[in-house]
DNA sequence: AGGGGAACCCGTACGC
DNA sequence: TGCGTACGGGTTCCCC
């Protein structure tokens, strides 16, 4: 569930609880969320470490740390939370589903709390992280992304619009929810051949993307179900949402009843059959 | 190459 | 009530 505007909300309120932080142990609860490390290497990289700051690169969360053991490789702890992860600054509810947790010199714990453990924790050296970034597209909210870049990613593929805009490589960040909330404002229906959309459309395409991302970055994101920010507090996003979870319901615009498939790449898709085209 | 499908995981919803 | 099963959701990996 945490998309772009979700994980921004937790890398934003991390960089400014952590930086210059300094990790005393990490201890690691279940090893089956780690990738690219094992127990045993990320517990020597962070313990003692400093932690240089914290953003986000799509819809993960990248904790930037200077290791104390020399020898040690793991420069980049990125985090991606998919549905129930959640990054906690404040004792979890449920302390069964605390996967990591790590012990801070100044008395604090962060912990990575996930019930349904479909989320991750990776362990990156510069090489693993380097490669880890190259393998994503360029960020929608980058003001050097140009809707001429768009355009011409958009053209190279004959696949729905909606399954290009949530095709990590083409695009970073924009998940089931603000691809929805995406084309609604674009006007533009998510069956629509990615090719087929003319440059105005695209550049209609843009300006809502980035429109929505911000609107929800300004209320910490959407709670639809689980996201929980560092504190353990929802979003507000969620009344604002147009379409997203609206089926059946009146269009926002003109009173359509909303139309939803799921066999859009096996996600739920929703839309106004008058207002997108 | 690019697209399709399974695997990952477990709370929730639903059927019997 | 209690048990069993289907489902969802983004990414990765495998296969065609």
């Amino acid at each position: 569930m945490p998309e772009l505007p979700e994980t921004e909300t937790i890398a934003r309120d991390l960089d400014a609880a952590l930086r210059g932080a300094t990790i005393d142990a990490g201890e690691i609860v279940r090893a089956d969320v780690l990738r690219d490390t094992t127990p045993a290497a990320l517990r020597r990289a962070i313990a003692g470490a400093t932690i240089r700051g914290v953003h986000r690169r799509a819809k993960s969360i990248v904790i930037d740390c200077a290791p104390a053991a020399p020898d040690a490789t793991i420069q980049h702890l990125v985090v991606t939370p998919r549905f129930t992860g959640a990054l906690l600054l404040t004792a979890p509810r449920d302390d069964r589903y605390t996967c990591l947790r790590f012990a801070l010199r100044d008395g604090r714990t962060l912990c990575y709390h996930d019930v349904r453990r479909l989320g991750t924790v990776a362990g990156h050296d510069m090489r693993r992280h380097a490669e880890w970034q190259g393998a994503l597209g360029p960020e929608p909210l980058d003001p050097t992304f140009t809707v001429d870049a768009l355009w011409g990613s958009l053209r190279g593929s004959r696949q729905a619009i909606k399954t290009v805009l949530m095709d990590q490589r083409r695009l970073a960040g924009v998940g089931n929810i603000y691809a929805n909330e995406a084309l609604f404002r674009a006007g533009l229906r998510p069956t629509r051949a990615a090719r087929s959309l003319r440059r105005r459309e695209a550049d209609a395409l843009l300006r809502s993307l980035r429109e929505v991302l911000a609107a929800s970055i300004a209320l910490r994101g959407t709670t639809f179900r689980d996201f929980q920010d560092a504190y353990g507090a929802r979003g507000g996003f969620a009344a604002h949402l147009a379409v997203y979870g609206r089926a059946d319901a009146p269009c926002v615009t003109c009173g359509t009843v909303l139309r939803a498939t799921h066999r859009l790449a096996g996600r739920q898709t929703v839309w106004c059959p008058t207002c997108q085209r």
